[in-house]
DNA sequence: ACAGCCATGTAACTTGTTACATGATTTT
DNA sequence: AAAATCATGTAACAAGTTACATGGCTGT
């Protein structure tokens, strides 16, 4: 949704046409998240559907304006007075990844974090040094540039120490001779195997 | 990606049929991100189409299982093998919010910042409780679940430190009376108003 | 009998994303 | 004259998500 909201934010600042948006939208957010131009037209299109933007109509030759409408104005309020929030919907990749090798038996686990914080922490390293070449922010531009950059920084940063976390806590509950389940153990109602060698049929 | 991904790493274990692979994926990563049954099945159509995995031909009545191919076996191993990249591609809708939000004029970016943090706290303090409720785990599928809850804690952390951090940041920007630029005024090339209400033509 | 879970699907839809075609204008 | 940038779109598709229809089985 971010982009959809973003586009009409920045219309809720006056009218633009389709390639404007596109370079408001570039020089706002930085180079981190490109966006293809292609989307902004498709993103416009579905605005249009949903009544938060119109097209002002052109007299003849001239570019495509797009003017956001009293519903748009509306909503870009709503987006920007309440918070976002990310643990319901927007599904942690790392996490569920994590959370699914754990439970699978002939996992590396180990290997999967190991893996994880070496590029996690190379990622670190490359922001860090993005960074340090433009602190102290001149304009608008490069200071919402350096929030990104500060925000990806923190979360890498969160994230190694989850690794390490998680790791400590895997040798702990590897040390109590905890290991993975297989598929579909807990409480056989019908007791089905589910592995195709089982020996047993469950109907 | 991680819906695909995950139950394909399940499939891996052993063959299974839909509505299994549903419980199998709820028992490994809790109740925090649900999975709706439908889309079980989109994606298994979906792998198979990709060629990842095969219906076993069920004897008649049977239900329906699905194996995993050669194909979709490399496919999990390439996935646990290689890291999560999370800079690229997957858009921060926060830091993307708030980038925006600073460089929009007439937006109250401290309370656009204040109201995230109240909303994040909130959400740190119900982790927190619902973690205490279960430490020290007993099984796989616990532990998987205690990973996950601290994920989202680590990075709720996270996000309040950032947002603190930003927010100084702001302060000094402001104390250096750097303000948000309106629609397209850099480099005025071929000098674009761009609001309606402008004055001058730029064609 | 009925409620509720087990089980399989389908159809419609969302946003995001990319590849491509096309032409005007500007710069080199 | 050629290359680069400006500018507008279209078409197709990916993955995620939900609503709905349908039927069998189980426990009360």
């Amino acid at each position: 949704m971010s982009v959809r909201q973003s586009l009409l934010a920045i219309l809720d600042q006056g009218p633009c046409y389709g390639y404007q948006l596109k370079s408001e939208y570039d020089r706002r957010t930085g180079s981190t998240w490109p966006l293809n131009v292609g989307q902004v037209y498709n993103t416009l299109e579905r605005l249009e559907r949903d009544g938060l933007v119109a097209r002002a109509d052109a007299s003849e030759g001239e570019q495509q304006h797009f003017q956001i409408t009293p519903a748009g104005h509306t909503e870009v309020a709503s987006w920007l007075g309440s918070p976002v929030v990310r643990s319901a919907a927007a599904r942690d990749e790392l996490a569920i990844k994590l959370a699914i090798a754990v439970t699978l038996p002939g996992v590396d686990v180990a290997a999967v974090i190991q893996v994880q914080r070496a590029a996690t922490l190379r990622t670190l390293q490359d922001l860090t040094r993005t960074k340090n070449m433009t602190d102290d922010p001149e304009t608008a531009e490069q200071l919402s540039w350096l929030l990104v950059v500060d925000s990806l920084i923190f979360q890498a940063e969160a994230e190694v120490r989850w690794l390490d976390h998680s790791e400590t806590r895997l040798g702990r509950a590897a040390a109590a001779g905890l290991a993975a389940t297989p598929l579909s153990t807990d409480i056989p109602k019908r007791g089905r195997p589910a592995f195709a060698h089982s020996e047993e049929q469950d109907r």
